[in-house]
RNA sequence: GGAUCGGUAGUUCAGCUGGUUAGAAUGCCGCCCUGUCACGGCGGAGGUCGCGGGUUCGAGUCCCGUCCAGUCCG
């Protein structure tokens, strides 16, 4: 993999790159479409691909090795070929999980004990077998095992934690060191930055992580329940310390909202599941703001669902027609609607990208942000 | 014409021998979702119990009449 740093905004943090993998280019900033389970759910890889101009799709790893799980991935030489998505692939490490799953696992020092929410099996995810269940998938990007602490997190728990995420970070670089990637493109490891919402706990996690000298670096622990507030001081923080040659991935982030502010504060790569699970809900984004498709105040409205999206979907079809669809919960309304959530956030991170390097970033950044938080 | 069963929320139905502000499901209206346990979660509005009498301290519930719908018999 292979970063160039293109454009550093004048008046902001903001900056433009592009990162190099062998699948392909990613422009950067950027919005990565989550496919957890080897699909982006609703939507084809080739819409990903052709209408939504997708650079680089997420995986996970706890949700992949339990299903279709590592003998099945193997045989069919990697997540790519098996999925048909040609571009590259970033994977969760299942860290996210140790959070999500919190009912159902068990942390120890060697690792996470993971009951299976589909059969009930245990499953021990070890910072080595994490490595090795990613070099297996064979995505791109793969992320090192953390733990995503919840929030309010206390700062004893927070403090143990982080620590014991560096020490899990040795261990996957270690063992991602020793090892090779098993289907001839190469591989890289991105560390992830924890503390919670402690900035003294954040400098000492962004220095540690930043000090293994990798390819790329990611903010984890964000976007878990704290004031918007807190989640920008804490990455603005993260990203002073973070090297300025290496991109700087925030995991789970977020709103349109969210993701422009941070792109403000030094962020190049994003990914989140509001798109496309808030469209399955009936929630739309657009450039005007936010949709929910299935209020009656949308029963009658022939406009197009986004007039001015790149989708030829959305400007063919009707708002009155999407909501017709949901209410009567045709697959067809959660594909429109996925389909019209991730253009929008490609469109958008797209447009930062041509505004940073126009050195126009921090007017259009200010408008934008209160057009795409406004109420339909 | 006779017998019989039924009429309770927009809809389909619960409401035991009469007893607090008549419930559910679904539909309707709205909100939530941030490295996906998720076509999911939460909340709200909505009923003079077909109509008219009667018995009773008290009736969706018992009695009489009446209207409407179903079934069976002539």
């Amino acid at each position: 993999m292979k970063f160039t740093l293109q454009h550093t905004d004048a008046h902001s943090r903001a900056r433009a790159g592009v990162i190099e993998t062998d699948h392909g280019r990613i422009e950067t900033p950027i919005f990565m479409p989550v496919g957890t389970a080897a699909t982006v759910k609703a939507v084809h890889q080739h819409e990903l691909k052709r209408d939504i101009k997708a650079q680089i799709c997420l995986g996970n790893t706890y949700h992949l090795y339990l299903r279709p799980g590592l003998d099945v991935l193997k045989q069919a030489g990697g997540l790519h070929k098996f999925n048909g998505w040609s571009g590259p692939v970033l994977t969760d490490s299942g860290g996210y999980q140790v959070y999500s799953l919190g009912h159902r696992r068990k942390i120890k020092e060697e690792g996470v004990t993971f009951q299976s929410h589909i059969d009930g099996s245990k499953h021990v995810f070890t910072p080595e077998g994490v490595m090795d269940i990613q070099r297996v998938i064979g995505a791109d990007i793969i992320m090192a095992f953390d733990e995503c602490t919840p929030y309010p997190c206390d700062l004893k728990y927070a403090k143990n934690s982080m620590e014991m995420t560096h020490r899990w970070l040795k261990r996957c670089v270690d063992r991602f060191d020793e090892t090779e990637p098993l289907y001839g493109y190469s591989q890289t490891l991105f560390p992830i930055v924890q503390g919670s919402t402690y900035p003294e706990l954040r400098k000492i996690s962004a220095e540690t992580i930043a000090s293994f000298g990798r390819e790329g670096n990611a903010i984890g622990g964000l976007s878990v329940g704290e004031p918007a507030e807190d989640m920008y001081a804490m990455t603005e923080l993260v990203t002073d310390i973070l090297p300025q040659d290496k991109p700087r991935y925030l995991m789970g982030v977020g709103t349109p909202e969210n993701i422009l502010e941070c792109i403000e504060r030094g962020i190049d790569m994003f990914d989140c599941v509001l798109p496309t699970r808030n469209a399955r809900h009936g929630v739309l984004y657009t450039p005007q703001g936010i949709v929910n498709i299935r209020n009656s105040k949308w029963k009658d409205d022939f406009s197009p669902i986004d007039a001015e999206s790149p989708l030829e979907t959305s400007r063919l079809h009707t708002r009155a027609y999407l909501r017709h669809l949901f209410i009567n919960e045709e697959i067809l309304g959660m594909q429109l609607a996925s389909l019209q959530n991730l253009a929008f956030f490609l469109w958008l991170v797209t447009e930062a990208r041509t505004q940073i390097l126009a050195g126009t970033f921090s007017t259009w950044k200010k408008s934008m942000v209160e057009q795409v938080s406004r109420r339909q």
